[in-house]
DNA sequence: ATCTATTCATAACG
DNA sequence: TCGTTATGAATAGAT
């Protein structure tokens, strides 16, 4: 959108380069910003440039909250595989898990630092808060990986199953093929034969 | 840029906000990428649609690459904050370079604070440091729940095709089967109709 | 930084 | 969702 159509490769004038990468920037995040408004979207983006510096945008809510938006989309992934239990336990530890008590300690983190206050936190304190927010995060974390891998190994067994059922099914269309292709020779079938092949039209697994 | 200058704030009109959503949320991807490119930064891009879908772009080098970057900044942040000596001669960048790294500067970074000489370390440049810690997590977070809700998706995908095979399969079954009974009764069976059933005894999707 | 000729992105509509 | 088009925005190159 300039003087002259620009080529999308890297531009190798080093000061031009600089430049764009400036002016780009800017106008990237003002888009992500208008995104985020415009449509009540969660966004959060993330630039470095060449030279290591960092330029960052996140609509309002904050990293964690867009990520906690994005775990809900499986909140019925993990009833029906009823382990939300496990997200209610209630030693400590289990507290910490839970998606809103871990949202209340990331705002009152966050409430702390940006509070005019900031003075009257000690370092001591800021470190505890900085530990908490670590392990909370690293616990989540790891529960969210385990449901997910909950999920994934129930979703292979179900593949598995399924696998099994297409192999039943598949070779009982073949021997009931080559029944079919014999009795159009010469042999006959008997009732009892054809019902002890059973048809199963609604498989247990898939309800 | 349309027709009539928008404001910047949300739509309400669900159907156009959806739509601009569509549409701007490619534009926002396409000059994330633009970015990446044309200055050689690494971009990532995180967006969560208002019904909960994640669209995201992140620059080739893909996000290690980015965090590694990112990791050079901590430790320039180290170098302004002097706090080096910690590290003993050790390579300070090399050592900034990984993963492990993080929670080993975070470890660093607080041990250094407990200290009595807390007074050399502004609070402002703490607070960013503390920031850029948690951005850093965040990010590796969602990109790994990105990847297991591909894995997920195409399991998904998997398991509804294999339902419909097997759909399939039994509804051939029950076809053959009638079929077999007419014959024991009075009809035959023509090759031509054996072979239009055509088996799928092994499924391409399972390979 | 600022300016401005151009190209680009997109709002409204079908 | 897709295509079209009038128009507002972003920006390449110059200063």
């Amino acid at each position: 959108m300039g003087r002259k159509k620009l080529e999308i490769k890297r531009i190798e004038n080093k000061s031009s380069r600089q430049v764009t990468f400036s002016k780009r920037r800017n106008g990237l995040i003002e888009k992500a910003r208008q995104l985020s408004v415009l449509c009540d979207a969660s966004v959060a983006l993330l630039v470095v440039s060449s030279s290591g510096k960092l330029y960052s945008f996140s609509s309002g809510d904050n990293l964690v909250k867009i990520l906690d938006r994005y775990g809900k989309r499986h909140a019925d992934d993990l009833k029906a595989l009823d382990l939300q239990s496990l997200l209610h336990g209630q030693d400590l530890q289990s507290k910490a898990l839970n998606y809103g008590s871990h949202h209340e300690l990331l705002e009152i983190v966050e409430s702390k630092l940006v509070a005019p206050n900031v003075n009257n936190v000690s370092f001591d304190t800021l470190v505890q808060l900085e530990k908490h927010l670590e392990t909370a995060l690293a616990v989540v974390r790891a529960k969210k990986t385990e449901l997910m891998l909950k999920l994934l190994e129930s979703l292979k067994e179900k593949e598995k199953l399924l696998k099994e059922e297409n192999q039943v099914l598949a070779s009982q269309m073949e021997k009931k093929t080559l029944v079919g292709a014999e009795a159009d020779d010469n042999m006959e079938i008997s009732p009892g034969e054809i019902s002890d092949i059973n048809l199963p039209v609604t498989l247990p697994l898939l309800n």
